[in-house]
DNA sequence: ACACTTGTTATACGATCGTCCAACAAGCAA
DNA sequence: TTGCTTGTTGGACGATCGTATAACAAGTGT
């Protein structure tokens, strides 16, 4: 009688993928604090210490998961794009939208960066990531934003304002969920949007 | 010859006070993860027992560091207030202007606010305090909103939107203070408060 | 069938965590 | 001065942390 293997070996690249992806589901439930090497082998199956094997320290898998998770936000983002109609106004409320609506706007997703910004302040290389992001997701509003007909001189201080506007809705809804519908924070964006484009001139 | 004192006996409440605002230091200094019972009897200079002498455990200091460091950022949002004019706008200038001035922006504040919002999800006494806080900051802010012609039935959404606003510049100046200044943030929300004011009706 | 590479496991190690507790001493009352 | 209350100390305890490493086994080439 044969016995089934002790072990499968998996391909490099995928066993890699499915630690950072079971290291964000540790950060998203536990939080910072639950999150420890033996958590993270255990979410992915695996021994802890195989950890060691593909990442130098829990520091360097913690950096690729909030890169990982970087990239599910801008695909989620990508995807309501895509979606909606072409014209600038319908493009900025899906981008607005799409913050306030799963898989963007959860506790979970919350959990996950608030880890991350609790080590901005510890870890430089954690920083820099943090600025790039930033740096990403206004420029891209930036361009919305300009397709809509903002003014060139303005364009600079208004995405900052939206961003704001966006993050600080996101983050309290995530927290208290109880205090306002994600329905109520879309229509509060839209509204300012509103206002933004219709004093900043020309319509849209 | 007399030996000097091994130790000093203190007043019950200076002695929890103060293992209180050294609590809220090493959250400050070394955020979630570095907030142990014995960094903080350091910081205190204090033998690491005494904290369970006057809290039921670290978390419980946690929490009532928590209320404190809310208690000084209502204090200086007050002091702003009585330092400015009386007149309606002046009041909410102040009031946001506050919100990025030091001591209210500030990585150390932050540090210490991103080490609550941590615990949000895995404590609900920590998230009852949080929601408390929020609820009060926000009627507040409705009462300075109403003072400058806000209709009442937009009260509620234009609180949440600068809420969010002041929240998400202030977030994100104390994450990155690259990105852009204190100044800037300060006018971009006194900016959208002009809108929200001017489109609302009524002068101020 | 055999050797070889290497993904994987299991364990050990020192450090640090939160909590607990017996002993000590500072300050006050008698 | 003496005794008592209790703030305070310092260390012990078990649990868990991140990391390192020897032994094992799966898969591949020969």
């Amino acid at each position: 009688m044969s016995s089934s293997p002790a072990f499968t070996r998996a391909e490099p690249d995928a066993r890699r993928q499915s630690l950072i992806e079971a290291c964000a589901r540790v950060l998203a439930r536990s939080g910072a604090a639950g999150t420890s090497v033996r958590a993270i082998a255990l979410e992915a199956g695996v021994s802890s210490g195989l950890v060691g094997h593909y990442f130098a320290g829990i520091d360097a898998l913690v950096a690729a998961s909030y890169t990982h998770v970087e990239a599910q936000v801008g695909a989620a983002l990508n995807q309501a794009l895509a979606t909606a109609a072409a014209d600038p106004r319908a493009q900025l409320d899906a981008y607005v939208t799409a913050s306030f609506t799963p898989p963007v706007a959860s506790g979970e997703l919350l959990a996950t960066w608030i880890a991350f910004w609790s080590l901005v302040r510890a870890q430089p290389a954690i920083a820099r990531q943090h600025d790039e992001q930033y740096a990403r997701f206004r420029s891209r509003l930036e361009a919305l934003l300009a397709a809509c007909g903002i003014a060139p001189a303005t364009l600079r201080h208004t995405a900052i304002a939206v961003t704001a506007l966006v993050d600080g809705l996101w983050l309290e809804l995530s927290l208290s969920p109880g205090a306002f519908s994600a329905a109520e924070a879309s229509a509060i964006a839209r509204a300012q949007l509103d206002a933004l484009i219709s004093t900043s001139r020309s319509a849209c």
